[in-house]
RNA sequence: CGCGGGGUGGAGCAGCCUGGUAGCUCGCAAGGCUCAUAACCUUGAGGUCAACGGUUCAAAUCCGUUCCCCGCAACCA
């Protein structure tokens, strides 16, 4: 088992309000750190979100409203965090690309690479719309217009620096064929090495003029340039976590990330680009680049001109931060595409949330209020039946099956072995009908009984505390080691009629 | 011949890599039970695994062909 867990997130762009899209990346992130957090201990693991904040859109989107890019963003990111705070993301730190720490960074990446010969200058020609104030190449013009807005469109030449993605492709293909678990899901990992055997890459543009944008890290080399935005946000997640020292060398106690997740729509630049910037300067490359999938919205994917984006704060408001964490974890497996809707939320609600686990810690409760006052028995394992011998061993083992499966992001497998550990439980008392042993005052298998469901309710309690803290905290809460502390329902059910 | 994903009981999916009684969840029906949030437990109905052809003793699973559905400028999880 390793000794430290580094996990980021992307750095969320923050040219629009955050959407379910971004919760799912951070819960799933959260999900992993109070695992870990969990497993190696607090202080080994450093789990890293934040925002992107330069380029033309941000820019733009300022403009539109009358405000300087950074007070724009400093209202976005208001709104991230506030969403994190909503939905328990425990994250150590938050960074923005507007940071000085980062910014420093950022040209020191851009400084070494220069000297080094990694970055060069190159005038090319290329097609401007005005209005749009948007520079097109030859070959992303719709019938020789804008593509945004189909207008004439005038030949400028420009001057741009590029970084030699080229000069590193054979190395990245290497690198790929000789770690099988570099990127996950399997398909994405084939998707990835077959785009980079089947495409010569071509050298990334790093930059824009300044006079054109003015928002963005300037080049140390060239201050008529400002960097281009995924050159600039890439490096938050080194930016975060350490420092070049004098002789350009990268000293982290962080890196290499054990885990960086990502949207399927963002791998490109965090399978090809990323590693090969990190190669250029000489670091590691991240250990793994997971690519989840994408919340559908029925049939179609969200978007903001279908009108069809959910707001994540409402949903949890109106669910509760758990149920929404654990709908999104467990309705899909982590990496393919999933259907979002209120009704399927209401249904894992319905059936797992308020039926299986909601209800066993209620009965349970009931059972030690009724026959023992409150207090909780003691297990003898001599009175234990069979069935309690095998919900016993299983009790023993949990733990492990929930640790494999997060080891590869298997947050929907894990949640299955919870729940197959609680539906071994409700069929316990169906077979065990301990209103009988009450009336029969069996009352030693009946306290054995009782003892070990109180037991699996505390162990469901602690492996699913990293899905579902508040609720992990509601179950100590109601059934301590010895006592019982009985109120509602953890999970009421949601009248659909 | 652009690329990718997919077509399995009413719905949503797993199984396919490493062929061998078609499985899960929800829904539906009947029954059981009473500790429980009309919750829990059991049983049942329901599928020619898109179609056709091939390989094989044996195919949802491998091979080929066809049909249909979804996504594929940029930005975005």
């Amino acid at each position: 088992m390793a000794d430290k867990f580094y996990i980021t997130t992307p750095l969320y762009y923050v040219n629009a309000s955050p959407h379910i899209g971004h919760s799912y990346t951070c819960i799933a992130a959260d999900t992993l750190a109070r695992h870990m957090r969990h497993v190696i201990g607090e202080k080994n693991v450093w789990f890293l979100t934040g925002t992107d904040e330069h380029g033309q859109k941000i820019q733009k989107a300022a403009d539109a409203q009358g405000l300087s890019p950074l007070v724009f963003a400093d209202n976005t990111v208001g709104q991230f965090k506030k969403l994190w705070e909503v939905l328990n993301i425990s994250y150590n730190d938050f960074i923005r690309t507007t940071e000085d720490r980062h910014k420093r960074v950022v040209a020191r990446v851009l400084d070494i690479l220069y000297k080094k010969g990694d970055i060069y200058q190159d005038t090319y020609q290329g097609w401007y719309c005005t209005p749009c104030e948007t520079f097109w190449i030859e070959s992303q013009l719709s019938e020789g217009k804008c593509p945004d807005c189909k207008r004439p469109v005038e030949k400028i030449s420009e001057t741009n620096y590029f970084f030699k993605l080229s000069k590193y492709q054979d190395w990245l293909v290497e690198h790929i064929k000789n770690n099988p678990d570099f990127i996950k899901p399997a398909s994405r990992y084939e998707e990835v090495s077959r785009f980079l055997e089947l495409n010569k890459l071509s050298d990334l543009c790093i930059s824009r003029p300044r006079e054109r944008l003015g928002w963005g890290i300037p080049l140390p080399f060239s201050p008529e340039h400002v960097t281009y935005v995924w050159f600039d946000a890439l490096i938050n997640y080194i930016s975060a976590v350490g420092d070049f020292n004098d002789e350009g060398k990268y000293i982290s106690r962080w890196w290499p990330a054990d885990i960086q997740l990502m949207g399927k729509d963002i791998l490109r630049q965090h399978a090809v680009y990323w590693p090969i910037m990190l190669r250029a300067l000489d670091i590691a490359p991240p250990k793994l680049i997971f690519a989840h999938g994408w919340w559908m919205m029925g049939e179609s994917k969200m978007s903001k001109s279908l009108g069809n984006v959910v707001s994540p704060i409402e949903m949890a408001h109106k669910y509760g931060t758990d149920p929404y964490r654990y709908f999104l974890l467990r309705d899909v497996p982590f990496g393919l595409d999933g259907n979002f809707s209120e009704e399927s939320i209401i249904k894992r609600y319905n059936s797992d949330l308020a039926n299986d686990l909601g209800n066993l810690v209620f009965r349970t409760l009931t059972m030690i209020e009724k026959y023992f006052s409150g207090n909780v028995p003691v297990m003898q394992d001599q009175h234990l039946s069979a069935q309690g011998k095998l919900i016993k061993e299983k009790l023993l083992n949990i733990e492990q099956m929930v640790i494999s499966s997060l080891n590869v992001c298997g947050f929907s497998q894990a949640l299955e072995e919870v729940w197959s550990l609680i539906n071994m439980a409700n069929k316990y008392v169906e077979d065990t009908k301990p209103w009988n042993l009450a009336k029969e005052n069996k009352t030693e298998e009946l306290k054995t009984f009782i003892a070990l469901l109180a037991k699996v309710i505390r162990q469901v309690g602690k492996t699913s505390a990293c899905f579902m803290p508040k609720t992990a905290e509601a179950i100590f809460g109601q059934i301590g080691e010895a006592t019982i502390n009985k109120s509602g329902p953890l999970f009421p059910r949601i009248d659909t009629k």
